[in-house]
DNA sequence: ACCTGAACACCGTTCAAGT
DNA sequence: ACCTGAACACCGTTCAAGT
């Protein structure tokens, strides 16, 4: 073992990051440590801080890759509710695809990765569309977006008072999109 | 020191539970320890465990004693608007006074502390009075609560696009209820 | 350049032993 | 009954030393 205990290739960035999200969500975050990172990786734990400051860098850049997975449907030419409706979904698969890592984005402080992959470049320009004025088009978004993040959260930990069953969470998640819809609707599009 | 090095009377566990709930109010619930909680309470750290059976029961604990903190406001002849705004309000206060440890009851699984002493036997009446039908009940009071959760973690963490002011964060609430109560009376009481 | 072993300062928890 | 010291199996991270 001259060049080390490793099978050959020296260890990439790419390598690391990999199986750091994998592990990260098989186990949750929580459960990570760089030495349980270090033995999937066949590799001294040491070997690990060449290549990356310390743990909480790794894991602030496995959330980032994370966020870049966000797929956003495209559809121009939908009414807003519809093209909202699409969004929130695409937001929920993804909370559904990365759990635990999800969780741990929405729950600490600052992580900028939150910022999913273009997501507000579409979301708004739906609530320009549903006629939502210009002076509160930020802040509209930001209550949505927590509206949608904490009916997630609930759901991923159990938080609620009736049935469980995924089915139940199904029509939970759209009697909660009705009721945005029809809030917005409400308040800022009266006519329509 | 004869029987221990502690000022004179028996470890309680009023005490340790007192102690617990502070320090993690203060440092956060991550960085509460059992070998920090034991050095607060001028003890040795194996003494905690003939008291309490381990840190996640401990933690546990301290957060049923927080959910049984939420101060709930009697308003019964108000109109349901008011009510749930003041219900809202109250329950942002708890949070607020509690940011850590509420966070962490409400992202960790199957905390049953989330219960909110006495919160779903005003939450209820309230959508009742709303004109929520009673097939709808539990699920509305889920999504609303799920709502208002995200938007309070949401702000505690900076996850926020436009101004992070207190000024702003207490616009955006009122922002947030105002959409709530625009979408229950859009979808359940188109007359009032 | 890349890797590593030993070491440090932390954890939660068990258990046998003390008073 | 209540407390404790030593021990075990874990952490993240530093640093001097190896190839």
């Amino acid at each position: 073992m001259a060049a080390g205990a490793r099978r050959g290739s020296p260890l990439t960035l790419e390598e690391i990051y990999a199986t750091a999200l994998r592990l990260a969500n098989e186990g949750g975050v929580e459960a990570l440590s760089m030495r349980k990172l270090a033995a999937a990786l066949d590799v001294n734990p040491m070997s690990l801080y060449h290549h990356v400051a310390n743990k909480t860098a790794l894991i602030d850049q496995i959330c980032l890759t994370m966020g870049e997975r966000l797929e956003i449907p495209v559809m121009d030419g939908a009414p807003w509710p519809e093209r909202l409706r699409a969004l929130g979904h695409a937001y929920r698969r993804l909370a559904t695809t990365y759990p635990s890592l999800w969780r741990y984005v929405h729950t600490h402080p600052e992580l900028v990765a939150a910022r999913e992959g273009g997501l507000w470049d579409v979301f708004l320009p739906i609530l320009r569309a549903a006629g939502v004025p210009e002076e509160e088009l930020l802040r509209t978004a930001d209550v949505l977006h927590g509206f949608v993040t904490g009916l997630i959260i609930n759901q991923q930990n159990g938080h609620v008072g009736g049935d469980r069953s995924p089915e139940a969470m199904d029509l939970m998640f759209e009697a909660a999109i009705d009721l945005i819809v029809a809030g917005v609707s409400a308040r800022f599009s009266p006519a329509g």
